[in-house]
DNA sequence: ACATTAAGTGATT
DNA sequence: AATCACTTAATGT
């Protein structure tokens, strides 16, 4: 199998042949859902290619963007959420094709106990993603929506490998739970500042934010 | 040419 | 920053 191959950096020989004969391999095509809010957490992820986006979704049907798990990452929710199998606080979605390692509640267990480098990884991804969350309630708390635009622009483009991002208005105030007007004028002042482009359903970012 | 959807803008809360 | 109301621009049929 050539799946745990990219991960030979990540992990001991060891450890590598377990999630080798442990975990399952599975594919997400493109706006798929691999988790909905209230699902049963039963498995954690490996990225190996693609790009998972995390979100909130508020009673309302409002959305909220709360990261991207990237290849080589895990979702660090579903640790949290799995131990206990609790049901998922957030929604999961493959925003590009994804080729993921589904690793069983019970292996990932025994592995933290006995595999550093897992326990390693496990605690950074859980670190680095509660560090950007401290980040966006920060800029959620002190009403900087014109930082959190920014934000996620600079995340996305990094995420997809690309300045090019292919998104309406619409689509972007949704991710933020803002409104459509609101991220019109946001990005129109960024286009003033010489920052980006903007065309219909597309924005050309220019440098760095 | 017409309808639909995306984006720009002033005024108001 | 959000909402309303309205205009203008781009796209689909």
């Amino acid at each position: 199998m050539a799946y745990p191959d990219r991960l030979s950096g990540l992990f001991e020989p060891g450890l590598l042949a377990e999630i080798r004969h442990r975990s399952v391999p599975r594919h997400v095509p493109a706006g798929n859902t691999l988790l909905e809010p209230g699902q049963i957490v039963r498995s954690v992820p490996i990225v190996l290619s693609g790009l998972v986006k995390v979100s909130r979704v508020e009673p309302d049907g409002r959305e909220l963007f709360l990261y991207y798990v990237n290849p080589d990452e895990t979702c660090a929710m579903t640790f949290t959420c799995c131990m206990e199998n609790q049901a998922s606080e957030i929604r999961a979605l493959a925003e590009e094709d994804v080729d993921l390692l589904d690793v069983p509640v019970k292996a990932m267990d025994e592995w933290l106990a006995r595999y550093p480098t897992w326990k390693a990884f496990v605690m950074r991804t859980i670190r680095s993603r509660f560090n950007e969350l401290l980040h966006t309630i920060d800029l959620i708390a002190f009403q900087n929506l014109d930082q959190r635009l920014a934000d996620f622009l600079r995340i996305k483009a990094k995420a997809q490998g690309s300045s090019l991002i292919n998104l309406s208005h619409e689509a972007i105030a949704a991710e933020l739970a803002s409104s459509r007007v609101v991220v019109s004028r946001l990005l129109k002042k960024l286009e003033r500042d010489g920052k980006l482009l903007l065309y219909r359903n597309q924005i050309k970012l220019l440098g760095d934010l």
